[in-house]
DNA sequence: TACACCACCGTTGCATGCAAGCGGCGGCGC
DNA sequence: GCGCCGCCGCTTGCATGCAACGGTGGTGTA
């Protein structure tokens, strides 16, 4: 095997993207090192990584765990993403022949992962539109930001089961990537913002619903269950589900010493 | 000592943010762990961690080093600030009074300190301005994105040498709060736009001086130099100046195996 | 029967040890 | 005198070992 830590780490990110690591699963540092054949040290630094990347929390003694985000917080992902997409794309003066055909690229292959039965692919490709997106427009920084902030609302999505189509997002990228090469950054903004709302309001539904249902259906016996092949039901993970994302040990606004 | 690997993360931040920390600066692991009271282990976690978000660069088995943006850096760092501070305050509905109080405040730090003679407290306060901005603004995790792209943007100031002056900052502050204050938005996004687009330009001057000129000024006797309190006047940093920054170990876009 | 206490097990936290590699420096040959 | 090569020291990379702690199951007692 022989990976190293971002190597590893990457492959975490992906496989969330890809929806085959649910929120709250447990990421045993000697279960990973046994995975990729290295140490708990070169593990360990892995997800150090993620964790500074918010995407898994650490509990002391107790284990790594991938975060589940409150609604709260799911408000707060899609605010940044809304933030930063759509600024990248009033920011945007104007796009490339090249640029277009890559965007359209990545589309062709949204589409032929539609048609196959590849759910991890299909998911991480929809996600992966909106980081390359950010990367043919110019800002790498902002591509690894919305890779994260991707990884984030992926999981969102797995926890409030979101009832978005896959279909209906893809179409929704091409009307996009129509309206930038068209040169028509208004309205591409414009159909951006209301795709994010779409997602968005895809998981809106269970809001209302009390807890007790939300337990019951979680619950319910594995029939047409959209769970990702997860080598084992385990636990669903920590006790402070809902505890504060990694990285706001950053405290807020202090000078320094 | 005894600190934590994230403790000792943001203390190098807040040194950077102060400008303590100059670009191209070497941080040895023992030299750390020594400082800190702690083992190297601890300490390589620190380092990672900060790796991670794109401040420092690891050289492998030389060191770890501050990141020297190149000027292609500079232009991604400052367009990404941009994106993201005007995102911001577009996205931004009303703010309550409470809001303004507490931007006030700050920036009456900011004023304290331009009265007083702690350079680092007031470069860290001009540039905490920005984060304070996007906490009060409520979204916690772009503050995270905007604390690193702040530091990036002051190790590019000091790399460049920027000459905006910083009781102008202050000054733009004080104007971009008042339209926040009146409820004009739109008036408030394009002073941030003017306000980063100064600091911005202060560096521009010595990107057409030739290297030899530059090189000069750099070998000048230790006169009036604003360095900041080093143990010692170590060399530059690694060959790779303008090296690929970490994140980019990331591979752009590639499907999940 | 129910509750509380205790001991065991598994996991992470952290320090340390060892090996590998890069840079610098001195010596040697040309 | 100059350039090249090999050695040495310092630094990181990584594995391992040990200790501390949370969780769980079993047992004893009210």
């Amino acid at each position: 095997m022989q990976a190293s830590s971002s190597h590893i780490a990457d492959r975490v990110v992906e496989a969330i993207l890809a929806r085959r690591i649910a929120p709250g699963m447990r990421l045993g540092e000697q279960q990973l090192a046994t995975i990729f054949g290295v140490s708990r040290t070169v593990v360990r630094e892995a997800l150090t990584r993620l964790s500074e990347r918010g995407v898994i929390t650490v509990s002391t003694r107790r284990g790594w765990y991938v975060i589940e985000p409150s609604l709260a917080d799911a408000e707060q992902a899609f605010a940044a993403r809304r933030i930063v997409e759509l600024g990248l794309l009033r920011a945007t003066q104007d796009v490339d022949a090249a640029t277009v055909t890559r965007l359209r690229a990545h589309i062709a292959r949204e589409r032929a992962a539609l048609r196959g039965d590849d759910v991890g692919l299909r998911s991480f490709l929809l996600g992966d539109f909106h980081v390359c997106l950010a990367e043919c427009l110019g800002n790498g920084l902002l591509a690894d930001v919305l890779r994260d902030l991707t990884a984030r609302t992926t999981l969102i999505a797995m926890l409030y089961q979101s009832t978005h189509d896959a279909a209906d997002s893809c179409a929704e990228h091409v009307e996009i990537v129509d309206a930038l090469a068209r040169g028509d950054h208004e309205h591409a903004s414009a159909l951006m913002e209301a795709h994010i709302g779409h997602v968005q309001q895809g998981l809106r539904r269970e809001t209302t619903v009390d807890p007790l249902t939300q337990l019951r259906d979680a619950l319910a016996p594995v029939g047409a269950s959209s769970a990702p092949p997860n080598p084992s039901p385990r636990r669903r993970g920590p006790r402070h589900a809902s505890a504060r994302p990694p990285r706001s040990q950053t405290r807020p606004s202090k000078e320094p010493a």
